[in-house]
DNA sequence: GGATAATTGTTCGTATACGAAGGGAATAGG
DNA sequence: CCTATTCCCTTCGTATACGAACAATTATCC
């Protein structure tokens, strides 16, 4: 009877995790039309910024883990978004280049990330949107 | 070479993904010598803010898809951190319920999720924790 | 009351996550 | 030049996530 009606929301990791969930729920709705997941649109992003990465620094600059980006690099080379293109000096390396079935959509892809962010923090002044990627950022670096 | 180092942390979206994570991998690794998952720990707190709830319930105050918590809560069962109870009235509905092995480690598991809060907002004054909390809540209420 | 609708929980399929182990390849050290 | 180490990527096992379909059950409405 006395208990809060919202005793988990004092919980930041609980907060952090369903402010997650929201808006990347919201992303992978914008981005279904096109076939593409949210971690699969990242990877292109991470590959128009640079292109014939490795899977390693890719899964660097993504901070993500080599063995999911495994599977998610699988799954987009058999969908045609991307190339691997094994380095002729290091047969280890997979090189990674994006397909033509990305590149032409390219400006309208970026755009869905630009939109759907700032969706995301339109219930937010100026100020306070500054101030929220601030403690994201010092979360993720801590 | 005119590109940012760092092009994707602009998006506040990256920013809430890897922040959850870091969060909780951090939490995950308190976890790990107890046997339970940062779910599975979120369930017991559920459930010792009010017992004998049912699934469909336990989702809505733990804001997650009842598909997933129906796969944690047979985990739960079969390591004995809960129970699963038919209810007599309406036989499509379970009633749960923390077990012995829970409730006897209930002070300590609970210290755990403070602690850990504690350890991730420690970087920031408390203005800044009020102000993170609850820039979250929006996002997670939005 | 009996057909229809809504609810509860499970199962399935797909996609993350990530620790751990493993195979192939390049490099370091002697 | 050979072995030990390191590196890159894949694979495996387990645990979320979540939409969709389903069976069993309860509630509703005409």
């Amino acid at each position: 009877m006395t208990k809060t009606n919202k005793p988990l929301p004092d919980c930041t990791i609980f907060l952090l995790a369903k402010a997650y969930q929201k808006a990347h729920g919201r992303f992978k709705e914008v981005l279904k039309p096109y076939g593409l997941t949210n971690l699969q649109h990242l990877v292109l992003e991470g590959l128009w910024h640079e292109a014939g990465q490795t899977a390693a620094e890719l899964g660097k600059l993504l901070v993500m883990d080599k063995a999911t980006l495994s599977g998610v690099l699988d799954r987009m080379a058999e969908a045609g978004w991307i190339e691997k293109r094994p380095d002729p000096d290091d047969r280890r390396v997979v090189r990674l280049f994006t397909a033509a079935k990305a590149d032409e959509q390219k400006a309208e892809l970026i755009a869905l990330r630009q939109k759907a962010n700032e969706a995301l923090l339109a219930g937010f002044s100026l100020e306070e949107q500054v101030l929220l990627k601030r403690f994201l950022y010092d979360l993720m670096i801590s």
